[in-house]
DNA sequence: TATTGTTATACTCTATAACTATA
DNA sequence: TATAGTTATAGAGTATAACAATA
């Protein structure tokens, strides 16, 4: 304790948590869950893609992800596609119906958020995506030490 | 879309998402969950507070919350103690055994964290906290127009 | 052999609402 | 009447491991 950083991991999680909360009256609304907006807004303005990507993206494990797409298929706004590549695989996209609901639901949710930003400017903006840069480039790195006392490399 | 503040939005969530699944690890080798580190880490170092008071620090209703804590009173790591100034409530505080897990895990995966922002000087931190600080307090002002097109006071 | 996605299991969290006992 | 916490319910996410089809 009484180490600096933790103050500002607070803040990150109160913001990042309070932003959340914030978005997740439009996005219930339309009877998403986080997760399954996460999928839509993903899935958004592109061709669609495998689970593998998605997976990727959202950080949701594959056999998760599985019950997640269901529940959106069962909805109507995903459809899976064989993939031609690899007939293992399938792509994952956005139907007609979901594709509006994208459409519909991302812009609400969008500038429900940038009332928030209101009063950043560019050098706002420029100071907080440098400082958050540098974690996330620290969080990308490996190499670190666990709290065992060794890497993480090591592991089972 | 193409709001300049989504880019740091998303910034934010990869931080915090990364954050917590770098520091996932000492949590889990444990065998707590996050809720649960949560109130774990929410209780140390006090005499025990309300679920009331848990509740509005950790964000957990309070249906949600009699079963985390149910949980953690099964291993044995909390209590809980009759208020006696109002006969309605509880005190929930850490067990011995809970204070000290309590006081391995919270330093590890403080320790752990810790790496996270080697790099960061004083300077730094107040550039982070600058800019998080405005969105934290702008995220707790009220009167925020919702996507509907009216105040969230107007509602239900 | 490795990879993609599925299935099964078991647990945890979540919101909600009806309930009790106190206040 | 209002508040603190419990219980019941129903759904959703999660990790994990074993599995089939394909590469």
């Amino acid at each position: 304790m009484g180490e600096r950083y933790l103050k500002s991991v607070r803040l990150l999680a109160e913001c990042l948590q309070g932003f959340e909360r914030f978005v997740a009256e439009p996005v219930r609304r339309h009877g998403l869950t986080h997760p399954q907006f996460d999928i839509i807004a993903t899935l958004g303005n592109t061709p669609g893609m495998t689970y593998k990507e998605l997976g990727e993206r959202t950080l949701i494990t594959k056999g998760t992800l599985t019950g997640v797409i269901d529940r959106l298929e069962q909805k109507g706004l995903v459809e899976r596609a064989r993939n031609c590549d690899d007939k293992r695989s399938f792509l994952v996209r956005l139907t007609a119906e979901g594709d509006t609901l994208f459409r519909n639901v991302f812009p609400a949710v969008v500038a429900h958020g940038k009332q928030l930003f209101a009063d950043y400017g560019d050098g706002d903006f420029e100071q907080l995506d440098h400082a958050l840069r540098r974690l996330r480039t620290r969080l990308d790195t490996p190499g670190l030490v666990t709290p065992g006392g060794h890497v993480p490399a090591d592991e089972g």
